[in-house]
DNA sequence: TCCGTCTTGTATAACGTTGGAAACACGGGG
DNA sequence: CCCCGTGTTTCCAACGTTATACAAGACGGA
């Protein structure tokens, strides 16, 4: 041990490649940075001595140079939710194809946790961030000063300029209970009512639930809605307890999600009712949890892998924007200093053309929506679908 | 609006501060770090300005002058299985206690990706590293240049110089075993087992199940022993239909985890067995899915929570131990960093002294072993336990 | 009064990287 | 043989921060 050779080095910097190549430490650069104009001598002699010392860049000083990281931030409630533990995998997948890395945080649905995480996580070290956000209010999105770019995705809607991704709440909701509907249920309860916040996700999934009765023709039942504390299975639980409890015997339940759909079965299983034959459940997430109950869950399936992909692609294409679209080269005219131009002009809304670019300033916020799909399961028990 | 004020400004550094504070970039660096030897009255002067301008410091620069980003990278086999990402969930809470932030990565149980990630990740921006690796092989990790801290977690033992924290599986088999055997089950089967590899975490279980019947005099039927393709719900299922249409009964199952033992637990319930009367069932890792099926699922509850923290105090430990230990520079004097304390010495080798700190390089790899439970359930619905 | 000592603040040099411009080879045309 | 254009490489500065060394006062004791 103890060895001066390169096994002892701590860290390899661009100086040290330089020297045992005998060139400067910008030709160095140049080579890592695959710059045109390095004869192919040069290159290789360079190239040798990066293999030879395992040189590999310090990216927070190309950050400082340069302002990128290659590094996205995701911020989820929860990963203790299985949707947002896939959802999380998922969106690494899609970063790692445009060569970024996820930097995660969970907020567990804290405002205050949700707003630190906008102004800059714990480290300003990200050039990007997608977050869902529960708590969260319009103000304190308004009041970020942080200029990463930043992607919503999950139910709740802003009016602001963010890119926000979700797929169509109310049409999903329409589908599940359509399906019931369907199957001859009219006594359809909705599991998973918060009356907080008019902005909640649940509000328009149970909008959805309204929708289509109304629009079928059979009248909505509020007293089936069900009110919840949480997301999770034990939520679900108690809310279906205390429908059971107070009399009323739904024969169809659609819950807000698979968690609750679950812990909603458990509790009709204590209690002797039968799944689907006294009564049909729906979720929504399509967690491979669901799959494996005594009784397989009907669901309702986000395409995460879309949202994820939308997601990174949002943030990816919001960096790429100031380039010039035709400098195919590396000169960069005008390339740094990009500071002063991130600002949107703030309220007056004003994003009236959808040309693909304007080059000056005024983002323009995109709502995109992923597809669902209806997945019915009828106690097959297949294989765990790879993904 | 286009006020040249300090909303327009979107990067205030140290030396904006200083002009309008009127002194040297040093002293607000001092007033931000909070140097003790600053006069209340050129303190607040700095403070007035910082607060002004809406300072915040560039952590970018801040990480390149220290060399340290706090960021650590956690590199588990995929987030799809519960248990990984609540243990996940876990260390970003831990890394948060001690101001670090989290990298996550997934391996897909790939052993190029397991590779990747132990040369440095995608990015050379982690100040140190949590790998649960499934397919690594020794001299993999032998070859690594990377010198950030490494730490390893979950079940497969090297014998190289890095922490490694993994519960005492065999116990743990143990005493799972032990539980079905005093309530006279007999005939237990050990659904998990992987030919594969002699270092496999599940040998470590299976041989759990043979010490524990051996030491109860009960003859281990190997025929029971069910192999399995992977750690998923499917091949659990897949695994206990195999072993019924082998023709084989068992009064109990010992699953290699909870996956597994919720596969085997609807195969079962298909075929009219049922849980726990005909065949009781005891899992691993003590997931919150287990609690809501049609059966709740007794469990070895590994301590997922001090997993974590171990993990995370074996890198920070890592990272501080360079420091000189009597250097109370007034703040924090040494407080922190309990590393060090939980471990029993594990094997044999090499820790003798227990002395604080021998900063020869010498790295003395320890062995940690956070606790488990058996967590029996009887079909109780409680609440979620927060976690 | 003078000189150490202690306190407080400042100037300067790094950390490792990249952009811009200047400097330097190398041939070919005049 | 010189000069100039082209293509390649080097030099210098800067990103924003902190460490080190040092200067400037304040203070007390001899």
């Amino acid at each position: 041990m103890q060895t001066e050779d390169e096994e002892r080095r701590v860290r390899v910097s661009l100086k040290d490649v330089a020297e045992l190549a005998g060139v400067s430490v910008k030709t160095v650069s140049n080579v890592v940075n695959k710059y045109q104009h390095v004869t192919p001598a040069t290159r290789e002699k360079v190239q040798r001595a990066i293999d030879d010392l395992d040189y590999r860049p310090n990216l927070t000083a190309r950050h400082l140079r340069k302002g990128r990281t290659g590094i996205i931030a995701l911020a989820l409630p929860e990963l203790g939710n299985p949707y947002f533990a896939e959802l999380a995998g998922a969106v690494i997948d899609a970063a790692g194809e445009h060569d970024y890395t996820v930097l995660l945080d969970h907020t567990q649905g804290s405002r205050e946790r949700e707003l630190l995480v906008t102004q800059g996580f714990r480290a300003r070290v990200i050039d990007g961030l997608i977050l869902n956000p529960l708590e969260l209010e319009a103000e304190d999105l308004a009041a970020r000063t942080d200029t990463a770019p930043l992607v919503l995705i999950g139910e709740r809607r802003y009016d602001l300029p963010y890119d926000h991704i979700a797929i169509d709440n109310i049409a999903a909701a329409r589908t599940a209970v359509s399906h019931l509907l369907d199957r001859g249920r009219r006594r359809i309860a909705f599991l998973g009512a918060r009356g907080d916040r008019a902005s909640q996700p649940a509000h328009l999934r149970l909008l959805g639930w309204r929708t289509e009765l109304a629009a079928r023709g059979v009248p909505a039942d509020e007293t089936l809605v069900a009110p919840v504390e949480g997301w999770d299975r034990a939520d679900g639980a108690a809310a279906m307890a205390a429908l059971l409890d107070a009399g009323h015997r739904p024969d169809a339940v659609f819950a807000y999600n698979d968690l609750i759909a679950i812990g909603a079965m458990r509790v009709m299983s204590e209690r002797g009712l039968r799944v689907p034959e006294d009564v049909a459940v729906v979720g929504f997430d399509d967690l491979t949890e669901g799959r494996y109950g005594a009784v397989t869950l009907t669901t309702v399936a986000p395409d995460k892998q879309a949202i994820a992909r939308l997601a990174v692609e949002s943030i990816v294409g919001r960096l790429e924007e100031p380039k010039t679209p035709g400098g195919a080269d590396g000169s960069d005219p005008g390339g740094r200093a990009r500071h002063g131009d991130a600002g949107p002009a703030g309220d007056g809304a004003g994003n009236g053309e959808g040309g693909a670019e304007n080059g000056e300033g005024a983002v323009v916020p995109r709502q995109l929506q992923p597809g669902f799909t209806l997945v019915e399961r009828e106690s097959t028990l297949g294989r765990s679908p790879a993904h």
